[in-house]
DNA sequence: CATAAATTTGCATAGCTATGCAAGCAATCT
DNA sequence: AGATTGCTTGCATAGCTATGCAAATTTATG
């Protein structure tokens, strides 16, 4: 059978450069007590035999896999996932971890995808859009497997959590449409069970509701499709709306392109549009989308850091951190006067800047 | 340290189950010789101890370590990738394969990494836009690691390579520009090292030269940016074309906003754009773009089938494959007469059909 | 019931590396 | 020289499961 060809083991490297399989161990593993000299005999003696440590026996021997199990959904729908994906894979590669991928449909029960990475005894779990039941979480604290989860907010504390603000995000689009002078709003969800949808959604509608405002709010499904004909839905209204703020990039594309191609509207002389996660593409010419930034790179790098060091220590607690994103001030929503294409605003440090995005 | 909880193992389930370490073996191994009374017994005391047997020390044993080594490169830039990557992840978990994932740039050195893959002894690679150098083709043919490339053709012959093909692509590209009646021709390469470019580049011109044109060739590099400028250095040439086919969907893209947004041209009126790759993107109101799709679910099955069949068979030959695109017709490109928006031309079987894609 | 056949079980070991411990060794110090 | 210290090295074993083989048990057959 394929794969089962005798691989050189330690032993007989050890064999031939007439030294003890601790030897060769103790040469592969750096830090490891062992004379310059023994080393190198064991390294020709390796290279002659074509001879690589076993990285599964090592596993067994010290219960660490170097394996960190993630979970992805939306990887096709949502151009920010493959961002997230590639940006998560390669902090783990540099780091030395190996990643064991998981690709799940949205929302898809994880109650048997964990077991099969747990199986494989990884090292942490690394969730992304894709919540946790409490059996599971409870299953990888007795396990001591620290989980984090990435764009999702967590109801119970047994694992870590990194977020951007989205409430604050929501109400950033919301200050946004107001100054520019809009009155009727709407908002377009991704579903009724994802937290990032639900707090953009409720960070928007409370601070229209400060100013006497109340949005309509459509189902967009997360989805290209889904928005284009919650647009459509919008625009029939009796008093349509002239604002929308939609809970993910994707869907703004749709609605833009349903106002655009399907009810020949202008964006934004007519409608003013505002996105979430601000991707390469909401900067092409075509879009030019408005839209809250979220700071992908530093919050990846603190869930990484964060899974790592709860790897490595026994003693941690779990992190809930709300990292605050940016507005990124493009063309697809009016601007209030003062203000124009390529400001960005970030609320954190409350000042804004022409970066020239 | 995190990960090193005491994990019940077979022996303790054993024990309390009453029977040997070999029957707890065999109650979680399906076809194992063990009658069902027992492997109650052992399934009782396992759920009792939270036990989940241990799949490293499994690998270990039986020299299989059901994991697939996937690298696969350009998943943020461009759109195919993240498809590929995500039906390719899906058919390996049902096939009851793990996956180990790298995401690597664009043609960087895969010699770093692969060793990290055999290091785990992987069951099979599978490399998505990416190259073997033919020391590591050597490396893992000696270690018996069957090799399947995807969307690269492969120069020597120890592994399998499973592609679109990119030639007839070309060529059917070429042919709907000129019964369209276009006279000049241009061409979006995405590097001058990827076998996707050349042969796209190869097919188009060739037919192209068939009947006494050439066309310019400009560099896109692969990318939106790339080919926006791509897009805008063709149209300052003496005799610019009004035939522009892309190397791939997002320099198509590119192209289209460069031509809409800077250049000021109608498409198709002014220029025609055909891309490479139909993925859902291509069929937005915004682009609708004439493109070859290349048929990804067919192609992805056959190379896991491929794949799966080699670990499994000693004996199999890698086997090239070239799976035929089609051309669909959407309104980026100038339709011929007879044609209109929304067919698709399968070469392969050399006829037309009105899928109303 | 006796015997043959089939099924089930346990024993013992392989698979490969890491590491605590004690022993060996060389260098340093008094 | 003798004692002390610090490095290196090998031995022996742990880590966990799968599996060939022989023994034990059950079932079928005559």
């Amino acid at each position: 059978m394929a794969g089962r060809k005798a691989n050189a083991n330690s032993t007989q490297v050890a064999k031939l450069a007439g030294v003890s399989q601790s030897a060769v161990s103790r040469a592969f593993t750096p830090g490891a007590s062992i004379a310059e000299s023994t080393r190198r005999k064991v390294l020709q003696a390796a290279r002659k035999l074509g001879y690589q440590p076993n990285a599964i026996a090592r596993s067994l021997s010290t219960k660490r896999s170097k394996m960190i199990g993630i979970v992805i959904a939306n990887v096709t729908t949502n151009p920010f996932y493959p961002e997230v994906l590639d940006a998560l894979s390669r902090q783990f590669q540099q780091r030395g971890q190996r990643v064991m991928l998981f690709v799940v449909t949205r929302d898809q029960n994880l109650d048997d995808i964990l077991p099969q990475l747990l199986e494989y005894r990884v090292d942490g779990i690394l969730l992304t859009a894709a919540t946790l039941s409490s059996a599971m979480a409870h299953e990888c604290a007795r396990l001591d497997v620290p989980v984090t989860l990435f764009n999702r907010s967590v109801p119970d504390a047994h694992a870590s959590s990194f977020c951007c603000d989205n409430i604050e995000g929501g109400r950033m689009a919301a200050r946004l449409f107001m100054k520019s002078g809009h009155h009727q709003f709407a908002f377009v969800a991704g579903s009724h069970d994802t937290s990032t949808s639900l707090e953009r959604e409720r960070g928007f509608r409370e601070e229209l509701n400060q100013h006497g405002f109340e949005p309509f709010i459509e189902m967009g499904k997360f989805s290209y499709q889904g928005a284009f004909e919650a647009a459509r839905r919008l625009m029939k209204l009796p008093k349509s709306p002239n604002a929308v703020f939609c809970a993910n990039h994707i869907m703004a594309i749709g609605v833009l392109d349903a106002l655009r191609h399907a009810e020949q509207k202008k964006v934004p002389e007519d409608v003013s549009v505002i996105g979430f996660d601000d991707i390469p593409m909401a900067a092409w010419p075509s879009y030019n989308l408005t839209t809250i930034r979220q700071p992908i790179e530093r919050m990846i790098d603190s869930a990484v850091n964060d899974l790592l060091d709860r790897i490595n220590q026994d003693t941690m607690y779990p992190k809930q951190e709300l990292v605050p994103g940016d507005l990124v001030v493009r063309s697809s929503a009016k601007l209030p006067s003062g203000l124009s294409s390529g400001w960005v605003i970030s609320t954190s440090e409350n000042r804004s800047e022409n970066r020239n995005v």
